[in-house]
RNA sequence: GGGCAGUUACCCAAGUGGCCAAAGGGGACUGACUGUAAAUCAGUUGUCAGAAGACUUCGGAGGUUCGAAUCCUUCACUGCCCA
C-alpha cells in the first residue's frame, strides 16, 4: 500500500468537525507516515480506555478497529488503560460528571476489557500499559507546572463544559484535571500519534499537543474517529441510551441488532466497524445509489461481516439464517429459551416468571395489545389458565418454549 | 460567609390546598403497514385487582389541616448574585 493509500485508509471514519483541522491532520499524518518510512521505525501509537465498564458494545470498537488498521501497517500499537484517569472519570462524553470507580473496580475491569479487545486487535502485537505507571508518580508541583500551560478559557470553550455552564450544571475542579492527565500520557509515551473518539478532540488535540511541545516533544498527530450511532440510527451507542449493539450476547442477537439499524446509519457502520476498505465501501454505496443493490441485502453484507469479526463465518452464516428464517418467512426460531410450565399458572404468571415483561400491569396491557401469542394465536385474556404447551411470543422477538 | 432561586414519574417540564396517579413533549413498548429499516397511523406507559376500585409516589424527615406535590419547620443537594 503506498503512503497515500494508507492515509486514505487511516483517515476513514475521522471526524474533527472542522474542515481545516481534519486538512491539516491529514497532513500531518502524511508526513509523520514518511518520516517513518525515512528513519525506517513504526509510529507510536496509541488509545486510551477507561475501564468503566465490563461490557463492551460496538462503540468502544471503533478505535480498536483503527488501532488494527495501524498494526496491519507494521506499527506499534499501545493499548493504554486509563487505571489513573479512570478514578476521574472522563467528563467528556457526559454532560453531568460521572461517580468515581474504586481502584479495585478499576483493575478488575481492566483486565476483562483487554480481553474482549483482543478480538480485534492482534494480541502478539500490542502492548498494554496502565497510566498509573507514570500519573502515580507525580507530584502536585508536576502537576501545578503542567497546569500552567492551559487556561481556564480553553476550557471553556469546549462544548461539553460550556453547555453546562450555560445550562447551570456544576462543573467540577476535578474534571478539568482529565484532560491534563490524558495529555501527560501522551508526552509519558513519546506518542506519534493517538486515536479516540471525537468526544476526545480536547484532550488529544489541544491538551496532548500542546503538553507535548511544551516539553520538548513533537506534537503528535490526532486520529478522531467519528461516533457510532446505536440501533436507533441517530444517537450516539450507549449503554444510558439503550440502544446498544453488545459484542457478548452471541451471533444471532448480534446479527439481528445489526438489522433493525436504519439504512441511514449503514455508511458510517461500514467505515468505523468493518474490515472494508475505502474502495469497498465506496462500490457498495454506488451500488445503492443506483439501485443496483437493495438496501436490505448490504445491511446483511453489513450485518455478516460484523458478526464475523467477533465470532466466525460458519455463526455469522448460521446467524444470518436464523435472521432470514424468522422474520422474512417469519418462522419461529431455532433456538429460544424454554420454560417448564407449573401447575395452575396463569398466562401472566409465564410471561412474569420468564421476565418477558416487569410488572402484571405491564403484561396485562401487552395481551390486551395483541402482543402476545401462543403458537400463532393472539392470546386474549392474561388470567386464564395456560392452554397448552407450545412457543409463546411475546412482542415481535421475545420467544419461550413453554414445555 | 451573606442574599435569592430550585429539587415532580425513564428524561425534559406543567401543576402553588380538594376536580392530581399528576397537563404537555421526548423516549420506550404494542398493533397496522414494511425490508425486524425509515416514515406514517392507532394505542399503552406507578402498583395491585376481571371491573368498579384500592394502594404507594412529587429531594429526606417532621408538622399544620377534615384534606398537601402544593402551606410551615428542618436537613441534604444544585445553581445564580455579592464577598
Amino acid at each position: 500500500m503506498n503512503i497515500e493509500e494508507q492515509v486514505e485508509l487511516l483517515m476513514q471514519g475521522t471526524e474533527y468537525g472542522d474542515e481545516d483541522l481534519k486538512k491539516a491532520m491529514t497532513a500531518e499524518l502524511r508526513a509523520r507516515l514518511l518520516l517513518a518510512e525515512k528513519e525506517n521505525r513504526p509510529l507510536r501509537v496509541y488509545c486510551g480506555y477507561d475501564p468503566t465498564s465490563t461490557d463492551l458494545h460496538l462503540g468502544h470498537t471503533i478505535s480498536m478497529r483503527k488501532l488494527r488498521q495501524f498494526q496491519d501497517l507494521g506499527h506499534d500499537v499501545t493499548f493504554l488503560i486509563g487505571s489513573y484517569t479512570a478514578l476521574v472519570g472522563d467528563p467528556s462524553d457526559k454532560n453531568k460528571a460521572r461517580p468515581i470507580l474504586t481502584e479495585e473496580k478499576v483493575a478488575e475491569n481492566a483486565l476483562t476489557y483487554a480481553e474482549q479487545a483482543f478480538r480485534i486487535l492482534d494480541r502478539e502485537k500490542t502492548k498494554i500499559r496502565y497510566n498509573g505507571e507514570w500519573l502515580s508518580k507525580l507530584t502536585l508541583v508536576d502537576l501545578i507546572r503542567l497546569g500552567q500551560n492551559f487556561t481556564v478559557q480553553q476550557f471553556m470553550a469546549r462544548d461539553n463544559f460550556s453547555k453546562r455552564l450555560e445550562k447551570g450544571e456544576p462543573i467540577y475542579i476535578h474534571e478539568t484535571f482529565y484532560a491534563i492527565m490524558q495529555g501527560y500520557d501522551a508526552v509519558a509515551m513519546e506518542t506519534d500519534v493517538q486515536v479516540g473518539g471525537s468526544d476526545q478532540l480536547f484532550n488529544i488535540i489541544v491538551a496532548g499537543r500542546k503538553l507535548q511541545e511544551a516539553l520538548g516533544q513533537r506534537p503528535l498527530v490526532g486520529i478522531i474517529t467519528g461516533i457510532l450511532p446505536g440501533t436507533d440510527g441517530v444517537q450516539r451507542m450507549s449503554k444510558s441510551l439503550g440502544n446498544i449493539v453488545p459484542i457478548f450476547s452471541g451471533a444471532n442477537d448480534m446479527f439481528g441488532k445489526l438489522m433493525s439499524v436504519p439504512d441511514s446509519a449503514m455508511s458510517i457502520y461500514m467505515r468505523l466497524v468493518t474490515r472494508w476498505s475505502p474502495q469497498q465501501i465506496e462500490e457498495i454505496e454506488k451500488g445503492l445509489i443506483s439501485g443496483v443493490v437493495h438496501p436490505r441485502d448490504a445491511k446483511m453484507n453489513l450485518a455478516a461481516e460484523i458478526t464475523t469479526i467477533f465470532y466466525n463465518e460458519a455463526e455469522a452464516k448460521s446467524a444470518q439464517e436464523n435472521f432470514v428464517k424468522t422474520f422474512q418467512q417469519k418462522e419461529i426460531p431455532d433456538e429460544m429459551p424454554e420454560y417448564e410450565l407449573q401447575e395452575n399458572q396463569t398466562i401472566v404468571d409465564v410471561i412474569l416468571a420468564m421476565k418477558l415483561a416487569e410488572s402484571k400491569s405491564k403484561a396485562r396491557s401487552l395481551i390486551d395489545q395483541k402482543g402476545v401469542r401462543l403458537d400463532g394465536e393472539v392470546l386474549e385474556r392474561g388470567d386464564a389458565p395456560f392452554p397448552h404447551k407450545g412457543v409463546l411470543q411475546v412482542g415481535k422477538r421475545k420467544f419461550v418454549r413453554v414445555v
